[in-house]
DNA sequence: TGTACATCAGTGAACGCGCGTTCACTGATGTAC
DNA sequence: TGTACATCAGTGAACGCGCGTTCACTGATGTAC
């Protein structure tokens, strides 16, 4: 990482630091990858910035703003993510839809910081409006594959889509909380996390009346 | 809550407390519940039981430890809740294990202190072996149930219980970090958990081939 | 191009606070005789 | 039944620590003229 003025230690910079707030935020992934949600205080933050402690009242007015942020910035990460992931529904919706929950997985091991602040920092949503924007979006690319699946089904056949898409993204999610992160508290599986939330995504999909063959249709 | 020699400002107890290891899960319990997983002290512990802050070293080595002594019975209670809804299978599996789906949300609900020391203080299971055994016991009551189910199911079109295990937990585990807790980090839905955890098990049961009658064969 | 000045990001010292942990101790309880 | 003693749960004072937050300040940057 580098820093617009300078790097942690690579070298001086002068009185102003140039890009202290960038540096707060990746200072808080930092720490919250290496101790967790609750694992990091303002005053390290600064530290770690190579600032002092008064520094980062120029850019939070504390540390719950810079939480939020990190978690804003997380669920704008992962809305691109499970939309490239989407990828217009390419080839077909049932193949880009299993893509989709492979890419919740992956995102959950690959940023586990991120994931930390935007499910399990317990930032309170209402008084984050942003941030609760930030996570509908991320939601809506599941709604959005919901609807073109669901519209693919005949009618009276059609599953409500946003129902749907709560289910996927409720499955996905508890697998990763309880199987797909890279902590001493997950649990051991016999078989990868990716492949049990895909053989879920199909049987479910399966009861909806999803079948192989549709998504052509 | 009563203790054996006095309630916390109940009048006065002796030199020795009586029963300061139970007084000490008690205050963690409260504490979780009203600051979350990370919002208690061990000395803030000790004042909640009117103890000085040197006692609960009688009783456990540190923090970690009683933190690991709450989720563990924790999992015991989990486990019992959900056998006494599983209820022998009766009348029928189908019904049973909607129970215990249900059952689990309203766990999650009820007894959001314990919740939260189970599946989100971060406790290492590999350093808490009691710990992981509780929880195994308490999914082995999921894993029972999907047992009965598979092996109603005709020869050929079982389903692996173990998977159908995972799948009913992950659904209901994500359910409930999304949706079913009280605090404010819940995000609003247009139905309520249980209808939604409900629908979603039936949707992945009839993905599994078992029919609503399948169950009296 | 040069100078004077306004702005404001970052300083560093200071504060009060609660925490975790230790220590020699005190006094209640139970038991051996 | 009574006494002496061992045990050990809980005391309370003390420590060093890092945190959050404040404050008057300093000095770099950009801009008006």
């Amino acid at each position: 990482m580098k820093w617009s003025s300078s790097g942690r230690g690579g070298g001086e910079r002068g009185y102003h630091h140039g890009n202290l707030r960038e540096a707060l935020i990746a200072a808080a992934l930092a720490l919250i990858a290496e101790k967790g949600p609750f694992g990091f205080s303002f005053v390290e933050a600064a530290r770690w910035a190579g600032v002092s402690p008064a520094a980062p009242y120029r850019h939070f007015a504390d540390r719950e703003e810079l939480m939020a942020e990190v978690a804003r910035r997380g669920f704008d990460k992962f809305a691109a993510v499970l939309a490239a992931a989407w990828d217009g529904g390419r080839p077909d919706a049932m193949a880009a839809f299993t893509r989709i929950g492979r890419a919740y997985l992956a995102f959950a091991r690959n940023e586990p910081a991120y994931y930390t602040a935007m499910f399990e920092a317990g930032i309170p949503l209402d008084r984050h409006p942003e941030l609760l924007l930030a996570s509908e979006q991320a939601f809506a690319v599941l709604r959005q594959g919901a609807d073109v699946i669901a519209a693919k089904m005949p009618k009276g056949a059609k599953p409500p889509a946003l129902m749907m898409a709560l289910h996927i993204w409720a499955m996905a999610h508890g697998i990763a909380s309880l199987f797909g992160r890279g902590d001493a508290a997950r649990r051991r599986l016999p078989m990868t996390a990716d492949d049990l939330l895909e053989a879920g995504v199909l049987v479910y999909l399966r009861g909806l009346g999803v079948g192989a063959g549709d998504e052509k249709a």
